[in-house]
DNA sequence: TTGACAAGTCGGAATATGACGATATTCTAT
DNA sequence: ATAGAATATCGTCATATTCCGACTTGTCAA
């Protein structure tokens, strides 16, 4: 086991803090399955789709995801592949208390 | 892939805010080597013993962790054996670019 | 018992985060 | 051009988090 050093250990602090929220937590579990609009995204977290942009601009800004607008709709999808072995972690924990 | 339920997320996300903290994840990364004491993992984060104290009773408050008093000193160690998937996911993460 | 060390608690200040209504932007269809 | 849909931004409020000094508690050793 390597110990993360100062910056790396800000860093990682950041990027669990940008996970560290029930909405965006779903929202990566769909994207990790293909690209989403905003709408499908709102409505999956049941939240109003303005709310679901900021998650979503969040992690954009982080580098975890990207957007492409396809006419008037906007597909998110994940850029951030490590990031599906944090899921896959969280994933496995509960899986096993069911 | 499984999808969580809306009270696993809830508990993902709290799981993770934890651990989203610098000094706490320095302290976890000592932790799961062994046992140590506040002051030990206090002067490895470059902090005060008071406030180690805060972040260790938070992670503990969590079930992350326990504490075993020795005499004058208190011993903690981890019990959540799955936190250990996740900090391997951000050793692996920042491992690569190395 | 006293002094000193280790750890924990408390209260307040500064900052960050999240929710949400109102408003704005961008595009499509008519 | 205009209406309407989809998304984004802004301003504000409430709450949560972090940091820190001051103080308390528990333990040991002389």
């Amino acid at each position: 086991m390597k110990f993360l050093d100062q910056a790396e250990l800000q860093d990682a602090a950041e990027c669990l803090r940008t996970l560290a929220h029930p909405h965006r937590l779903r929202m990566l579990q769909m994207l990790f399955t293909g690209a989403f609009t905003v709408g499908e995204l709102a409505k999956a977290c049941g939240i109003q789709s303005h709310m679901a942009s900021e998650h979503l601009r969040l992690m954009r800004d982080r580098g975890m995801l990207v957007s492409k607008r396809q006419g008037r709709k906007i597909y998110y999808s994940v850029v951030a592949p490590e990031l599906h072995d944090i899921l896959a972690c969280l994933e496995k924990k509960y899986d096993i208390s069911r």
